[in-house]
RNA sequence: CGGGAUGUAGCGUAGCCCGGUUAUCGCGCCUGGUUUGGGACCAGGAGGUCGCAAGUUCGAAUCUUGCCAUCCCGACCA
């Protein structure tokens, strides 16, 4: 394993790049654009997952499953989604191969061509939908909540490990409702539960808002989201809760009767948040030594490392250790004991550090004659030596305290770079300099945010939720404005 | 798909301009030993279609042409 990390102020790219492969989350794999998601990833990734998948069925919702493949013609039922999403399709024609007859190798069979090309779900509102027509008749199978988790594909031009993937595992909540009403507020309750996660799990403040029409999923009536602020000053979305009208029940047909015995068109959300959500915490808190993962999703929680002086010291330290182990665990701390001969502890400490484990406990003879343990945390690198007495307390508090400083540093840094600005020198300069968000007036048309996008490359991230209404001038055609819109570069 | 760059061992690289024994070095890996409080040390060892193909040449990692792949910057996007 390579010791050298590029740092976060040298090549922003790069160290993101070395966190993710040299932390041991994932690494590129032989198909372009697509990752292998190593198991100390994908144990992060689990974490995060249960958390979610446990806040979804408190509020009601089951899991299920549906096809990874869409029909061709489906994908076109909805004529914005499919605007939306047919340029990044993966598509299967054929369904058998063959032993080249010219040669060696083996090629596509031309006889087993599919009379109808199957998609890759690029997501999964139409094969969801198509099915919903089957399952809904009255009011009284509404609403239908379902979840699923499972992985997309969409063919990306440029990908970068975890933030964008051609292959990327997620998500997808589809809920069915008799009333818009109902609907709207399903979506908002989602935003609510991503943004409840993303910032007590992940230690991630995030801001909720809407997109404007530009920028909202294709097929959507209205587009819920969450942005973070990542230490280089862009935005990236973190997840997205939509309102999708009667949109996809008109394309696919799926009416229901209502207590008043009329037929009527369901009212539909879809709601997604992905492995992406790893690259916002890689790059939320991250410095130049490694990961900081935040105690309550870290695969470990507590690593221990032995320090061993001779043969003779290893019995007793083992047996030291198989104490705080269990007690630890007794509190449900998640700890690893490495005690590898193989790799020295100085070794050990770095490793870990790049890893991002919040809590380092070393013990060595030292620490058992005076009935100590040195503690390290991995946010602001402190070590101390603390008592043996209560120590499993000692690191649950210790546990809660990293991850309220790594929210509250975050948070600060975050509301540190959102930038009121009033003119567009401002604008340029704010956005060329300290990066981070800007809240400016805009006279709300798609012409003034296009041309804005244009000249500087930044979007309108979101409209906040609950947004001050005030009298204000577009910052860059003066048009009169109500409200401040958040504007930023993003991922 | 446009602009730029790069392909040499698992990773990172030297050599290429100016062709010439057995392709350089570091990390990692294997064996044995000594070690262990911040990325250990000694000794020995294994590992290569020099991205692929064709051409020039007595001779190609090196020159020429074509192809492929990857990365970065755009456009696109969770």
């Amino acid at each position: 394993m390579s010791k050298e990390l590029t740092s976060r102020a040298e090549d922003y790219s790069q160290w993101y790049n070395d966190l993710v492969i040299k932390g041991g989350l994932a690494d590129y794999s032989a198909v372009r654009g697509c990752m292998v998601i190593k198991p100390y990833g994908f144990a992060l990734w689990e974490n995060m997952r249960d958390q979610l998948d446990k806040m979804f069925k408190e509020t009601g919702h089951v899991n299920a499953y549906f096809p990874l493949f869409i029909p061709k013609s489906f994908l076109s039922k909805e004529a914005a989604h499919v605007e939306g999403f047919a340029k990044e399709c993966a598509v299967v024609t054929h369904y058998r191969l063959m032993n080249d007859p010219n040669g060696k190798g083996i090629v596509v069979d031309p006889d087993a061509k599919l009379e109808e090309e199957l998609i890759v779900r690029p997501t999964s509102e139409t094969i969801i939908w198509n099915t919903y027509k089957d399952w809904i008749q009255s009011y009284r199978d509404l609403p239908l909540l379902i979840n699923q988790w499972a992985n997309v594909v969409r063919w990306e031009m440029r990908t970068r490990l975890f933030l964008r993937t051609a292959e990327f595992l997620w998500q997808e909540g589809h809920t069915a409702h008799a009333t818009q009403e109902e609907a709207v507020i399903e979506a908002e309750k989602m935003l609510d539960v991503y943004a409840e996660f993303v910032e007590t799990y992940m230690a991630v403040p995030v801001i909720k808002g809407i997109k404007t029409a530009s920028e909202r999923f294709a097929g959507a009536e209205n587009t819920y989201c969450i942005e973070a602020l990542m230490q280089d000053g862009k935005a990236l979305q973190a997840g997205t809760s939509h309102f999708l009208g009667q949109n996809f029940a008109k394309a696919f047909d799926v009416q229901f009767l209502n207590k008043e015995n009329k037929q009527e068109y369901v009212w539909a959300t879809s709601w997604g948040v992905s492995t992406r959500l790893i690259g916002a915490l890689i790059m939320a808190h991250s410095d130049d030594q490694g990961l900081i993962l935040p105690p309550k999703i870290a695969p470990f929680q507590v690593v221990i490392v032995p320090i061993y002086k001779g043969e003779e010291s290893k019995g007793p330290i083992d047996a030291k250790v198989e104490e705080i182990m269990a007690s630890l665990k007794a509190l449900g701390i998640r700890v690893k004991y490495d005690n590898n001969d193989n790799s020295r502890p100085g070794w050990k400490f770095a490793q870990y550090e790049l890893q991002g484990v919040p809590v380092r406990l070393a013990m060595g003879l030292r620490d058992m004659e005076n009935n100590v343990v040195e503690i390290a945390r991995r946010d602001t690198k402190e070590k101390n030596s603390v008592s043996m007495e209560g120590i499993a307390n000692t690191v649950a508090n210790l546990l809660n305290e990293i991850q309220e400083n790594m929210y509250n540093k975050a948070l600060a840094f975050r509301d540190d770079n959102i930038t009121p600005v009033d003119n567009w020198d401002d604008f340029v300069k704010t956005l060329d300099g300290k990066g981070g968000f800007i809240a400016a007036h805009w006279d709300g048309t798609a012409e003034t945010e296009e041309k804005i996008k244009e000249l500087t490359k930044a979007t309108i991230r979101c409209i906040p939720l609950q947004n001050k209404q005030e009298e204000g001038k577009c910052v860059l055609s003066g048009n009169p404005s109500v409200q401040r819109v958040l504007f930023a570069r993003a991922y």
